[in-house]
RNA sequence: CGGGGCGUAGCACAGCCUGGUAGUGCGCUCGGUUUGGGACCGAGAGGCCGCAAGUUCGAAUCUUGCCGCCCCGACCA
């Protein structure tokens, strides 16, 4: 940040004024950019002080703090049962992809070669010229190692000694790791070199059953975004031109974040017959006929920490949604002497066991360094849901101070059946900030008919739904001369024929423009 | 890879133009006063000024080279 940053007005009117450098500080040590303001800079900041992760020392890549990946282990959880409750075992395969592999299905080769690291030697040895290692020409590989961009490739180039029979299928696996893709440009969760996700690899025996599998995981996906992050999605298609590489059919998960851009959330590939054949992976059926295995892959990543934070959080901070946060309540104690707060402990202690008892993540704040008012700032930065603040006016009136992260509203509550009532509050917060987000998409969601109204309206942001010709030609003009792209062909909705909004020749049904992260 | 910017304390930055004892805020340590929405006062600790060479009596400051990072574009979950 410096001094001619549009978001602080201030500076341009005196920026070679030392006291701008100081007003700034003063300023950046509390308040966030607002979202208003600078969009950008808000998520930035938000990631960075709610202790999420920070930029490494490695270029492009993140270090994934301890409240950041605390997320993730919670998601992973979440998604993790689902997986097992539809069939699906976890295991693990290489971080290396022989070259020789990658190259065997052609359009997914494609696809990923530009972003792929190389591991092309297996020694350093020390400089002779001087200090420090040098890389060992002696120790040339044989062949490159590709550092796993997808996993496809190595998985089934396996499957091929694991599938003979009808019998042997769905072959149904899982594998949570980290994944490589060499980025131009990074940004925290949203977009880094290395990131971690889960890729999920199946095999069935008929084209039926993949798509059926494709589909599923795909509702599993957007259960898991609705019902645990509170984001709505669009279940949809990928245009053939946005399809992962290799991929029959590409379908998609797509969210509105609260600057209108679109992100997508997840993916669910049928892969048809492409990598069976390309690994030659065949199958005996009930026939005895040798037959090509039908393949799908899933996928969601640490992303999703990007989208939950883009989706919910405003001008203080982190708003995390309470199935999700990894502390959901934080009690505070309000104190002047160290005998208040023993006495407010007292209080306390028996209601902590309690909400532990049912099942809630609570943590009691009486750390005596920071004051409560310091407190009441930093959780709500760090979005936790629910904050109790128990001072000694409380223990007198047997009430306690409830105050819920995503309205900001605070009220007095009687200390008795506390804990039902932070049950049922956090029950509530997750459905508002789910509604609030639903209600957001659906106020920036346009019928948009005309191309002057796209053009107008694409500026503004926000989803809009128009008609289009199907043709490539079409989707890449209006990518090049509005920055929109197709987000999707949505499942749900009904076909409806009109005229593409760009082109004027017939359309089926309408699909979803928006510019995306 | 093209265009722009920046490397000075843990963080954010000033100082550089015009060479001469390395500074400010936040954070940190200690002491005191405070404590229902980011407290205040006092005393401290903390620096190969990105690296290397050059100019000079003297370089954070001038010159040259290198390295790194950030932003804007093309690529992408």
């Amino acid at each position: 940040m410096n001094c001619a940053d549009a978001s602080f007005p201030v500076s341009f009117l005196f920026p070679q004024n030392p006291l701008c450098a100081l007003w700034l500080n003063d300023f950046m040590s509390k308040a966030l950019p607002k979202r208003s303001e600078n969009y950008s800079e808000w998520y930035n900041e938000i990631v960075k002080r709610a202790d999420l992760a920070e930029n490494s020392a490695v270029r492009g890549c993140m270090v994934i703090k301890p409240y950041g990946y605390a997320i993730w282990e919670k998601m992973q959880r979440a998604l993790d049962d689902m997986f097992k409750a539809t069939g699906h075992q976890n295991a693990y395969f290489p971080l290396f992809v022989p070259k020789s592999f990658l190259e065997k299905e052609e359009e997914h080769a494609e696809g990923f070669a530009k972003e792929c690291a190389v591991v092309t030697h297996y020694r350093l040895k020390a400089n002779p010229d001087g200090k420090g290692l040098i890389v060992d020409p002696n120790a040339k590989l044989e062949e490159e190692l590709i550092v796993r961009p997808t996993s496809e490739a190595v998985i089934w180039n396996t499957y091929k000694n694991w599938i003979q029979s009808w019998r042997d299928l769905p072959l149904l696996i899982n594998q949570w790791c980290n994944i490589v893709r060499w980025e131009m440009r990074t940004r925290l969760f949203l977009r880094t070199t290395e990131f971690l996700w889960q890729e999920g690899h199946t095999a069935h025996a008929t084209e039926n059953e993949a798509i059926e599998e494709a589909e599923r995981m795909l509702e599993v996906y957007a259960t898991f975004a609705e019902n645990w992050i509170g984001l709505p999605v669009i279940l949809g298609l990928k245009t053939p031109n946005e399809r992962f590489a290799g991929a029959i059919e590409t379908y998609c998960i797509e969210a509105m974040m609260q600057d209108g851009k679109a992100l997508q959330a997840g993916t669910s590939h049928f892969l048809g017959q492409n990598f069976a054949k390309a690994f030659d992976v065949k199958f005996v059926n009930k026939e005895n006929q040798l037959e090509f295995a039908w393949a799908t892959s899933w996928g969601v990543t640490t992303r999703m920490i990007g989208a939950l934070i883009m989706a919910h959080s405003d001008d203080n901070g982190l708003v995390l949604p309470p199935k999700l946060a990894p502390v959901q309540v934080v009690i505070i104690p309000i104190y002047k002497t160290p005998e208040d707060l023993a006495t407010i402990s007292e209080k306390v202690n028996p209601l902590f066991e309690e909400l532990k008892a049912a099942g809630i993540s609570v943590k009691y704040d009486d750390s005596e360094h920071q004051r409560s008012g310091w407190k009441f700032a930093e959780y709500e930065l760090r979005g936790v849901p629910v904050r109790l603040g128990i001072g000694m006016r409380d223990l007198e009136n047997g009430t306690v101070e409830v105050a819920r992260r995503d309205t900001l509203s605070k009220e007095s509550k009687p200390i008795d059946g506390i804990v039902q009532h932070v049950r049922l509050l956090l029950d509530e917060i997750q459905e508002n900030i789910y509604n609030k987000a639903l209600k957001f998409r659906e106020e920036n969601t346009f019928m948009v008919d005309t191309w002057d109204q796209f053009k107008e309206q694409i500026e503004k942001g926000g989803f809009l739904m128009a008609h289009w010709d199907g043709t490539a030609e079409t989707e890449a003009a209006i990518k090049e001369e509005t920055k929109a792209t197709i987000r999707c062909i949505p499942l749900l909705s009904a076909e409806m024929a009109g005229k593409c909004v760009y082109s004027g020749k017939d359309s089926a049904k309408r699909v979803v423009f928006a510019r995306a992260y």
